[in-house]
DNA sequence: CACTCCCGCCAGAGG
DNA sequence: CCTCTGGCGGGAGTG
């Protein structure tokens, strides 16, 4: 089992960009000191989630002591040949010669290796031959790059991305998320003060929250939006949109404001003259500055000047370059959380680098699909005003409304959402910037479970991105996966499969449910991408950044563009890994079969949806009995993957009303584990989680296989995120009524543990 | 040269 | 005292 979970590990980190091989004999490498690597401790308070939790989700933990990877950059090159990337790579460059393509490849997908799960699992190994070639004729030019482990590469907003790919935008509210500073470093190879600055950032936002020394928890954009709501509510008070102004024409703001700790609300431990000049403090001050200013576009002196002020400083040149220094590092944060773009602007002599606010700056709570309309017309009302307005709004439960299902979601949802820049996406933790790890950001940060059934509203949900991602993305123009949800996903009564596949090497997501009495359609014929706004979006792209366009209303541009861009890789990307899925899956289904609980009935059956994947190209896991699998696959195995295109005739799920699939899915990946009182809660977690990896036959699990192990669990569905699980997430309107809502309440006790998340995440003040 | 911002020293905080 | 945090600013990489 050690090396079992040693593969699994390796095969897992973050680093997977790094072949196995590498990793392990570099194993304790590290003279450069960005690489340090700190001996693994498990300094988390995990220990006693850690005895129940599954090995999967354990992997990172203990197991190796894996040298932490420089700079992950370097071994880009490497990595290239298995990952899917590479397939992307060269699909797209078959398709597309032009350099513009290769460009933009470059951008994109490099953070995306760099983040990449893939592992050297088969599938990717698989993809590995076939991009072997490509990657020797590119191997040139990566070479050269690989060389210089380019600064860029280094950057904290690349290793931010890093960061937040590994987990969920949305996790579910009663299942924690512990981060062991150590281990995120460790995964991300890189020395510890990085990562508390990126934790710091994220922490003003209420995206972690402190919990411990080394030990943070994960909240995710759970919380963001009221967070923001809040900075934006008392930069008003503190009158920061004075400042701005006074900022705006160089007018040295007399401090006007002090505050400061206040500001503090946040978290625990406490300030203190140190804290007050914290990267948090400031994080949270400069957010607020765009929150209350009517542009929503901060130039980077006058954030630095309002912020000396506030603190008192002396303002001597050195004071001020050190806070610019400072906000580079919250801006790049920030920017890689997609809440602010980088911009220039005019003025009088030259331009000044700035930061246009991309995030939401109108709350409500009424209507996430209000909540989240994104500044898209700023121009057109002052946010500051719109914002006021709402904030009274700010506790409105939304539940009970949410709760029905609407029952055509993505209609629905795109009228909403017709904004181009809609919040939606930003919150989806997609990035604007040019660099977009979004795709495996997306994916990989799901975590939740879907049921399949009916009508079900994927497309209002927060972490839907994380389900069907690619999907959504592929899904040209519009922003909304809709087309396809409405088949897949619904809410599902109680019962349901729970598939955890937190490691998945790639975002990938494997969907158990349980087959209904009849088949439905397949979830084929959903959205075909559109080519044609593909292209309309790449040549945005090219335009993109122009600090113009700053102050113009684009809105959506620069995420639609990501969007669009991250689609059509993501279909590449699909295609090119379809073959290999088989053996991902390969060992799953007799395991799952022996070990499910839940599958008396009607065979379980498997939806395996590559981490790229578009709906179309879901690959299914069938019992061999089933008959779209039979006539595909006349096999002796218990089940077979096949793509979805086979099951043509054999639609799985349908519209109708009869269909009662019900699907749960759980898909994560990253150093993150559950808190203990899980193990003493009757939670979906498997009470004995090697039964369920071990492959019931004897067969011996691939190390694919045991990649992707699947756990079933007939417990509970995670609970949906119900706005009131805690006290604190009343403002989660980011959020949007769960297709879940028709699950059966969860009826665990919260734990001592999660009490104290609650409470540890009041809003500060 | 200006802009960015990586890097890691080192001191304060916490245990 | 040791470890964790994180302020701080030198100076390297970029454009």
């Amino acid at each position: 089992m050690e090396v079992k979970c040693l593969a699994l590990k390796d095969l897992t980190s973050p680093r997977k960009g790094f072949s196995v091989v590498d990793q392990m004999e570099d194993g304790g490498h590290s003279d450069h000191k960005e690489n340090i690597y700190s001996e693994r401790r498990k300094s988390t308070p995990l220990t006693s989630a850690e005895s129940i939790i599954p090995a999967f989700l354990m992997n990172r933990k203990g197991s190796t002591p894996d040298a932490a990877h420089i700079t992950p950059i370097k071994h880009t090159c490497a990595t290239e040949p298995w990952t899917p990337t590479a397939n992307l790579k060269m699909l797209i460059s078959a398709a597309s010669p032009d350099i513009r393509d290769r460009e933009i490849k470059k951008v994109l997908f490099r953070p995306i290796e760099n983040n990449k799960d893939n592992p050297a699992s088969p599938e990717n190994v698989m993809e590995d031959a076939d991009a072997e070639d490509h990657c020797q004729s590119e191997a040139a030019d990566e070479e050269e790059a690989e060389k210089k482990p380019s600064r860029k590469q280094k950057s904290l907003g690349l290793l931010c991305q890093k960061f937040l790919a590994l987990y969920p935008d949305y996790p579910p509210l009663h299942i924690p998320i512990w981060i062991s500073l150590d281990e995120v470093a460790t995964s991300l190879g890189v020395e510890r003060r990085r990562i508390y600055d990126i934790v710091n950032v994220l922490e003003s936002l209420m995206i972690v929250g402190r919990m411990a020394k080394n030990s943070y928890i994960w909240h995710g954009r759970q919380r963001l939006e009221a967070r923001l709501q809040e900075l934006q509510r008392r930069g008003r008070e503190e009158g920061y949109h004075r400042l701005m102004e006074l900022a705006q024409f160089s007018i040295r703001p007399t401090a006007l404001v002090h505050e400061d700790d206040s500001g503090e609300g946040d978290t625990g431990n406490g300030g203190g003259n140190r804290k007050d000049k914290s990267l948090r403090i400031m994080s949270q001050k400069f957010v607020m500055l765009f929150l209350v200013s009517k542009t929503q576009t901060v130039t980077l002196d006058a954030a630095a000047k309002i912020l000396i002020e506030e603190s008192q400083d002396s303002s001597s040149h050195s004071k001020y370059k050190t806070k610019v220094r400072r906000l580079y590092d919250i801006a790049n944060v920030l920017t890689s959380l997609g809440l602010i773009k980088k911009v220039h602007v005019r003025e009088e002599r030259g331009r000044k680098p700035a930061f246009k606010w991309l995030g939401p700056v109108e709350f409500s709570t009424s209507g996430n699909a209000e909540s989240t309309l994104n500044v898209a017309d700023i121009s057109a009302s002052d946010p500051t005003q719109a914002a006021d307005r709402q904030l009274p709004k700010k506790k409105m439960p939304r539940h009970a409304s949410f709760n029905i299902l609407p029952k055509c979601p993505p209609v629905i949802q795109r009228q909403v959402n017709s904004a181009p820049c809609s919040p939606r996406q930003e919150m989806s933790g997609m990035t604007i910037q040019p660099v977009d790890y979004s795709m495996k950001t997306q994916s990989n940060k799901a975590v939740f479970c879907l049921q399949l059934g009916n009508s079900a509203s994927i497309s209002s949900q927060p972490h839907q991105n994380s389900i069907i991602p690619s999907n959504s993305s592929s899904v040209p123009s519009s922003n909304h996966p809709a087309p396809l949800t409405p088949h897949l996903y619904t809410p599902a009564p109680a019962s349901h499969c729970l598939a955890y596949m937190p490691s998945f090497s790639q975002p990938s997501v494997v969907m158990l449910y349980r087959a209904p009495d009849k088949p439905s359609e397949s979830p084929d014929g959903r959205a075909s991408p559109s080519t044609e706004s593909v292209e309309l979006r790449k040549r945005r792209m090219e335009d993109d950044d122009q600090e113009e366009r700053l102050l113009a209303k684009k809105g959506n541009c620069g995420l639609e563009e990501s969007d669009e861009v991250r689609a059509r890789a993501q279909r590449e990307a699909n295609q090119a890994t379809e073959t290999s899925l088989p053996h991902g899956l390969a060992g799953v289904p007799t395991e799952q079969q022996a070990t499910s609980p839940s599958k008396q009935a009607q065979p379980t059956q498997y939806l395996y949806v590559p981490n790229s994947a578009g709906l179309d190209n879901f690959n299914f896991l069938l019992s061999a009995s089933h008959p779209a699998a039979g006539s595909a696959l006349p096999l002796a195995l218990p089940y077979v993957l096949v793509p979805s295109s086979a099951l043509h005739h054999y639609p799985l799920a349908g519209s109708d009303a009869h269909t009662k699939l019900s699907l749960n899915l759980m898909v994560g990946a990253g150093p993150y584990s559950l808190p203990s009182y899980l193990s003493s809660s009757p939670v979906p977690l498997p009470s004995s989680p090697e039964k369920l990896y071990r492959p019931a036959g004897g067969i011996p699990p691939s190390p694919c296989a045991l990649q992707h192990k699947v756990c079933m669990s007939t417990a509970e569905p995670l609970t949906p995120l119900t706005p009131k699980e805690s006290p604190a997430s009343s403002k989660a309107f980011f959020q949007t009524p769960r297709s879940l809502a028709g699950a059966a309440p969860v009826a665990r006790k919260r734990g001592s543990a999660q009490r104290r998340l609650d409470i540890s995440h009041p809003l500060p003040s």
